[in-house]
DNA sequence: TTGTAAGCGTTATCAC
DNA sequence: GTGATAACGCTTACAA
């Protein structure tokens, strides 16, 4: 900077106000002054901005994992709606540990975000004090949480699950199993369950078929291993509702080895809506969720906590997304 | 750090040294501070700590797209491998536009990254100019460029499609026809297609039953539009070959829909093997590449570059990433 | 419209 | 083993 202000013959201020639109600099300074920042390829730090200006223009932001095609489009949706308010995401995914979470942000809070976007899968007791006394905006999202830190972006799992089955009911399955995974710590699998369990004892029905298996997130070929053992533990099942569409399509494949037909023999219905399960055959019914709406509702979210000044009206503490429930040939329909 | 200093009655630099494993403190006096560290909740500003190291701790990294599990899955595992020795990825995703990855990396040279990873997908004359000035070590991951800037990981697309193509035209395919996007932008899809054509005219068959069809990434939806209309355009045709294997999915549905038999009316095959691949019926004929393999290594020449003294053995420029042939029911095999 | 001085929170360096 | 001092590259606050 320093070089550049020699070569245009200003002072450094003359130069740090003319490169953000901040400054009351004269057109004909600035001008010049640009075209030897472009000249030499001047690249101003903005590690030292920041530490004099107090902002980072990070945003920390943590899902549960990439590896999971919805969250990486709510994580694009995001991205692109802070880029064009000069804010950098962090990334770090979870893996379903909330431990690991901890971690992180630890680890992030050293970069000084402003805003921490992070999912509710459950937290630490630490996470839930560093994240409280840090003074920064907190955004759960995916999920609802019981009892929020700051802000919420998101749905209610269990809500989805409880319409969603009840509407199953209302079809007439009255055997309804369940398959989720078997290790707990995946908060909104457990609220996805909690709903289903609500809507059958609601109904008079037994929710005991219950399928545990493997950690999240499940894969395919989880829901293909329990396929092939399904009728094995439930043989009198009518219906299956599946934590996520992608053991959907491994149970699919599976019954389809074994004969068995979707719907007629069974129902399967998933959660999530992925683009494959409406080409998958039979085609998947399941709960629509929507993944860039979470990510762009968090961005406009973020942009309205830090472009606010002191007297606009106060923010709502939690925007809610909509899910809907979709139905294709995996189920009879009326 | 002058708060906790004070609490600790010593100086702020003792404080930072004890942070760090760094110096020389006492054990005493270490465990004195890090426990009213602990208390106070003090956490250290790394910008700070950049402004002074020079180190910024960043890796700059670029991927085509989130909205591919591939991607996803490779820069999962290469955040694995940079958490451990304390380095944070700030991502972005250049939408397959080399104008976006310009813009994405002159914003990101802001944050002085050590190390900037990025996919080869063509690049502005301005993003080689840029790259090559900053000083940093620079990996393209994912393809081998024509003219590599520094550092490469990855597979030729162009050899890996050759291949898969040469074996179709063993297994007795001849009038095969490839599948890939109408915008030519994405270099790796142009790599991939000329692999057929070249390996096409080694055998001396024709290459005209190219399908051009909407832009990267391409979608199960492109691939189902395609199949819907397929016997109109190339009715004669023996086998398709897809850019990726989310349109092949598309074709397998389509496909079923009109009755068509894959294999034996018709083979497919894609290129990337995701794990629906396996689940799909009939299962897809594939070429397997490595996400994770590449985040790894990428990952693991990182660590290298950073980590070196100056008489080491210097750096291969180029990691291998093994791809291979996987053959499922899709196609009929010897 | 421009410049000067001080300071942001850390660490390198050198002295004790 | 510990402390004082001067950076690091920028911006804020004030002065001209």
């Amino acid at each position: 900077m320093e070089d550049v202000a020699r070569a245009a013959g200003v002072s450094r201020m003359t130069v740090s106000r003319a490169l953000r639109s901040d400054g009351s600099v004269s057109d004909k300074t600035r001008a010049r002054i640009l075209k030897i920042v472009k000249k030499m390829n001047y690249v101003p730090d903005q590690s030292a901005g920041s530490l004099s200006t107090k902002r980072s223009g990070f945003v920390a932001t943590l899902v549960p994992s990439l590896n999971n095609l919805h969250f990486a489009e709510s994580i694009q949706a995001l991205n692109e709606s802070l880029e064009i308010i000069g804010l950098q995401i962090i990334l770090g995914h979870t893996d379903y540990s909330t431990s690991r979470e901890e971690r992180l942000i630890e680890s992030m809070l050293k970069r000084r975000p402003e805003v921490i976007v992070l999912p509710f899968d459950g937290h630490t007791e630490r996470t839930v004090q560093l994240l409280k006394q840090v003074n920064v905006p907190v955004i759960e999202h995916w999920e609802i949480p019981p009892t929020p830190i700051d802000y919420t972006v998101g749905f209610s799992n269990k809500a989805a699950a409880l319409e969603m089955t009840t509407a199953l009911i209302e079809r007439g399955y009255k055997r309804i199993a369940f398959v989720s995974e078997a290790e707990d710590a995946w908060t909104r699998g457990a609220a996805r369950r909690a709903g289903f369990i609500e809507a059958m004892e609601q109904a008079g029905l037994s929710a005991h078929r219950m399928i545990r298996y493997g950690k999240p997130p499940m894969s395919i070929e989880d829901g293909y291993q329990i396929g092939s053992a399904f009728k094995h533990h439930f043989g009198d099942a009518d219906c299956i509702f599946c934590v996520s569409d992608a053991p959907a399509f491994g149970l699919l494949s599976a019954f389809k080895e074994q004969g068995l037909a979707v719907p007629d023999d069974i129902a399967i219905v998933g959660f999530g809506n992925f683009e494959l399960s409406r080409f998958a055959s039979p085609s998947l019914s399941t709960v629509e969720v929507d993944p860039r709406g979470i990510g762009r509702a968090t961005g406009e979210l973020i942009k309205n906590l830090l472009g606010r000044s002191s007297d606009d009206p106060p923010i709502p503490r939690h925007t809610a997304i909509d899910f809907k429930l979709t139905w294709r040939e995996s189920t009879k329909n009326p």
